[in-house]
DNA sequence: ACCCAGGTGGCCC
DNA sequence: GGGCCACATGGG
């Protein structure tokens, strides 16, 4: 396979980028600030839930009727059990069916065996990984953004962003996510604050904006 | 009227 | 185990 065949070309990458559009600290404060409150950290991980396959002005319009409604935590989410309220609430980012059960699962889980996310935080990054793929609703990547941008742990986000820079710079053919995932992570330093700011340089680079896509903090 | 936006679980074979 | 497919909304 095409691992370690280019692990100097891949940050010699990630430097260039880093040139180009400054330092990510800058272009999204939020998701890649050193310090982090357990408030932060519960919105970064709520905003991973939402912006499932819906963009991020329709994400952010239900996290700020969450706000204006003071439940935008995991503890006030757990309270919301029929789902009928929490449905209404984030309609907006789409699929009312699934979402609000996805929110709430992730809520309860963390509630109820954490004392708080950066509790969480203390597993192991497999053992971590693994307890929120066994939740319904979170898949590899909202896994991996939670524990990226919400613990800080080492693991690299794969998204559609991801997919396409990798296919128009011919980084590597196979696209699975595992594969992908692999790719980035043992062609770069394991390094939480490079993952972060490859990340969102990937997506900035991508999509020419210079601004944190989360606008509720 | 179309098309798209930071996926996931449930089917099928 | 990989390859499809439905799923919902708001903005261009």
């Amino acid at each position: 396979m095409n691992y370690f065949m280019n692990a100097n070309k891949l940050y010699q990458l990630y430097l260039q980028l880093y040139k180009k559009h400054g330092d990510p600290v800058n272009l999204w404060p939020q998701w890649c600030a050193k310090k982090k409150d357990d408030v932060l950290r519960e919105i970064i991980a709520i905003g991973a839930i939402l912006t499932q396959r819906t963009g991020w002005r329709n994400a952010n319009l239900a996290l700020k009727n969450l706000k204006r409604e003071s439940l935008l935590s995991l503890n006030k989410i757990t309270t919301l059990a029929n789902l009928k309220k929490l449905a209404e609430l984030i309609r907006p980012a789409g699929f009312y069916k699934t979402k609000p059960k996805r929110l709430f699962t992730f809520a309860s889980f963390s509630v109820k065996e954490y004392e708080s996310l950066k509790d969480f935080g203390r597993e192991d990054l497999e053992t971590a990984r693994n307890k929120l793929l066994d939740l319904y609703g979170i898949g590899p990547e909202t896994a991996d953004t939670i524990l990226l941008y919400a613990l800080d742990k080492p693991t690299f986000i794969i998204d559609e962003y991801t997919r396409r820079f990798v296919k128009q710079r011919k980084l590597s053919q196979n696209l699975g996510y595992d594969n992908l995932k692999q790719f980035f992570e043992q062609n770069l330093p394991k390094d939480v604050i490079i993952f972060q700011n490859f990340h969102v340089l990937i997506i900035v680079e991508q999509k020419g904006i210079k601004h944190s896509l989360m606008e509720v903090v």
